[in-house]
DNA sequence: GCAAAAGTGTTAACTGTACACCCATGA
DNA sequence: TCATGGGTGTACAGTTAACACTTTTGC
């Protein structure tokens, strides 16, 4: 048996696993759990976005991922669930967002076409728990699951329009993600466990949308002590090589309790 | 007529409309929304809290406001409408915390007990959608509504027990309002029109529960030019008269477009 | 004239910001 | 040796933080 047999198995597995755990749950049929999932890829912000097979048009249409919660499980699992489902991985940054409920929030005629084809219920109001997710972009393929057939990344700067209010529930993630990058090194979720002062540089000044001076960067960062100084540094790369780094929790949590809170450029 | 009847006559008057108003909708029994009322009594932050018949014991039990929605009703629409119930309300400070919905948040013994007493399906799982409101103390007297016969403010900081899992969402409150305030000028909806710089000082060292100095408070009030000197006094104080001040929307609307948001201390 | 809270300035430490050049590597 | 991005220091401006006394009023 080969590696890729090997994944094929495992996977089927887990399967097997969800269906156990999942046989004689009620589906909350009012209620859903939709995810804002934010990765980086060095260069930009992006979102995983589940493509919707158009049922007229011919482009194609986009959505958060999602799906209606159990009536036994809470919220923050919900929102779990559909993290693992599309991406395999648990112990993700992942925090709630709020909850989108307008009385006509599936009224649109797109919208309603496509809920046809996959609910038993497509009029009932459904109110969303919206999540954001922060992940390490490098750290898995994005799979399908049973509420997505192609689940892909997307510029978060050039998403002009999604299903439902799901445009709406992006620009609120958009917005916590900047103002909490001043609060705390949230960031650190975006990027692998080892990475370059450049990396980080890169992100802060993605997320902010505004340049940021380098030399006042690394001078903050350093004085902060938040991050560690690794003995290893880049191979290969065709300049200088860049020192790698990792976070530094401890020295984080000691800030906060001395009532720091200016993690901000 | 004098001035309470005609008080008592309004009343009524309102809420007749809002019967005609709701007459015909459904409620929907999955979702309700709470509301944290903030309020200031120029020494205290307090919190209005409805009070709730004990079943068998003998001391008060206390609660957030709240109502289940109506299922052609948005979000904000029924948070606001219970302020209005409570308060008579409406253009108050008003913002969602979030979705809180354990499964097993109505399932304390006493919880039930009331429950039974109040609703039609006491066992159907409710998700509440959270809201924080702040309201000027003084411009209202609490009033009974179908939800809540006595309504009554406590202090924020002698609040050790509440129904549900409204501690939690109270806790969620308190932890919002305070860092909202290093964002932006939101205390400013807990004071009437015109207030003096010492009440103004003492709300900022009630949220952030720690001492600010008096002058540094002071020199920065003057430098953002948020709060703007009116040609008002205090009368019959026993000591040298506060000046008092209102709050300038245009120029802390310029601070904002300028970029600045450093409001803490 | 006394009690009570209002109102006011200065200094030192720290933080943020602007800015330009040398370094290590692969090709 | 050249192209590429990595890495560093200094000076000025602005902000924060600590601190004590005089003023105005009612009684």
């Amino acid at each position: 048996m080969n590696v890729s047999n090997l994944h094929y198995v495992i996977f089927i597995f887990f399967l097997i696993l969800d269906m156990i755990e999942q046989s004689g749950r009620n589906l909350n049929k009012g209620i859903s759990a939709d995810c804002v999932i934010f990765g980086f890829d060095f260069e930009k912000i992006q979102v995983l976005l589940i493509e919707r097979n158009p049922v007229h048009s011919q482009k194609p249409e986009y959505a958060l991922p999602g799906d209606l919660i159990y009536d036994d499980e809470n919220l923050d699992h919900a929102a779990g669930r559909v993290l693992k489902e599309l991406t395999g991985l648990t112990d993700i940054f992942l925090e709630q967002l709020g909850a989108f409920g307008d009385p006509n929030r599936l009224d649109k005629d797109a919208d309603q076409k496509w809920l046809k084809t996959v609910r038993s219920n497509p009029d009932v109001r459904v109110i969303t728990v919206a999540y954001f997710a922060l992940v390490n972009l490098r750290s898995f393929n994005p799979r399908p699951s049973h509420f997505a057939r192609n689940v892909v990344w997307k510029p978060l700067n050039e998403i002009r329009e999604l299903a439902f209010d799901h445009l709406e529930i992006l620009n609120s993630a958009k917005k916590r993600l900047k103002t909490n990058l001043d609060l705390r090194p949230i960031g650190f979720n975006l990027l692998p466990e080892k990475f370059t002062l450049t990396q980080l540089h890169k992100l802060y000044e993605a997320i902010q949308g505004k340049e940021i001076d380098k030399r006042n960067f690394r001078r903050k960062m350093a004085k902060l002590k938040i991050v560690e100084r690794l003995n290893d540094k880049q191979r290969g790369v065709p300049h200088k090589p860049s020192n790698y780094y990792c976070f530094n929790l401890e020295n984080y949590n000691k800030l906060v309790e001395e009532g720091f809170n200016n993690f901000g450029f």
